[in-house]
DNA sequence: GTCTATAATGAGATAGAC
DNA sequence: GTCTATCTCATTATAGAC
């Protein structure tokens, strides 16, 4: 592998973990193995990388970076949902399609979260992406209410972290005995009950008659 | 080690490997830890068991079936709840109270069943796994509407499995993010959310102002 | 039957040729 | 700078003394 930076190896083995860690898991993820997937010979890894650890550090930044970005176009509204219990069970099931699509990238997060609670010192990192699914909970709730027209009842603060609680064990039951009736099910239930934590913003005093309220949530998409 | 017959040696090495995988993690249950941790040669492990995965397997067996004998004694009613809201409560306050008291025995199931999604052939242990947490809540959802005077409003199968996926959830996101208000305030909306698909069996006149629990787990079958 | 001693393998990391 | 070849260590598994 001529020209190429010691970033862009980095960032090239970055992602050639990702990849191994979801195929193989995070325990066979040797230095070899990512090396190999990255299509380089294995003592370039320590040419990027200090250590093997240096780089999982690397790889849980790097997930969270991902999700990060990945806020910005939280929850786009195909068809103008009717109420926020449409609005949310639209959201989970675009959500729950992701997870079907690709089961091993979200054992791969599983795996990773779980590797920071195991290793001494990383277990900000957990949090930090525990962190970042909130983020995009709460950008995503504030979203919804703005599309259907409604307010929380509680901190959305709150809201966001129950959010991601219930997608949590959405995933990791689903993931565990792949029963998409049971995910259906927990879908409608989770949309119905954190629904109920939101009410309709009163359009009475709108004095603009019948206008086209969405307008109001412009700037997002 | 004198006098100790294979299947006690096994019964050993499968509760030694219970110990350090709480303590350690699955990757760090080698043959050598475990054998140690019960305190006989490495040698010894061979001699009871064809290899570490046939050691692995009979952890997951075991949690399986430790798991459905504390079905018997589930939710034990401290004090008579006043209604469905609070048996449920209660009963996810207990759970959670043991999460707390021993998150190392909650991280090793997590990681057992995600040894069992990534091994070849041992994919239905992790099923196993789920169906015991599912009988758990099962039983537990019996119970309850038994001791508050209820009846649950769909079959007590569907609702178990949304109950395993609320726990599930629960218990994951505490793990990662050890944040006790948000664990609170979830067992708080979960009750009250499962509450509403039971309702009280008519002892007398019910005047209950009837709240819309209708639709509360959507239209799916 | 039990354990010491030791293969055989595969891991992370590095030296040194080019 | 890059890669081949190798070191060192930890792992699973086994052979063989007692």
């Amino acid at each position: 592998m001529t020209r190429m930076s010691v970033s862009e190896r980095r960032a090239a083995l970055v992602s050639a973990a990702l990849r191994v860690i979801a195929r193989e898991g995070v325990s066979a993820a040797t230095t070899r193995a990512i090396s190999a997937d990255a299509g380089m010979p294995q003592a370039s890894f320590h040419y990027a990388f200090e250590s093997r650890d240096e780089l999982m550090r690397e790889v849980v930044k790097h997930v969270v970076e991902q999700e990060e970005r990945s806020i910005l176009p939280a929850m786009v509204p195909a068809s103008a949902p009717a109420d926020m219990r449409e609005a949310l069970r639209a959201g989970l099931q675009h959500y729950f399609a992701g997870v079907v699509a690709d089961p091993d990238h979200e054992r791969a997060m599983y795996e990773l979260a779980q590797y920071s609670q195991r290793t001494p010192g990383a277990e900000h990192l957990a949090r930090l992406q525990y962190e970042s699914y909130f983020a995009l909970a709460v950008a995503s709730l504030e979203t919804a209410a703005e599309l259907v027209g409604a307010r929380w009842l509680r901190p959305v603060d709150e809201i966001g972290r129950l959010l991601v609680g219930l997608t949590d064990g959405l995933t990791s039951t689903w993931l565990a005995t792949r029963d998409d009736a049971a995910a259906h099910r927990l879908i409608d239930f989770a949309a119905n009950a954190v629904a109920r934590l939101s009410e309709p913003v009163a359009e009475a005093v709108d004095v603009r008659p019948h206008e086209d309220r969405t307008s109001a949530m412009g700037a997002r998409a």
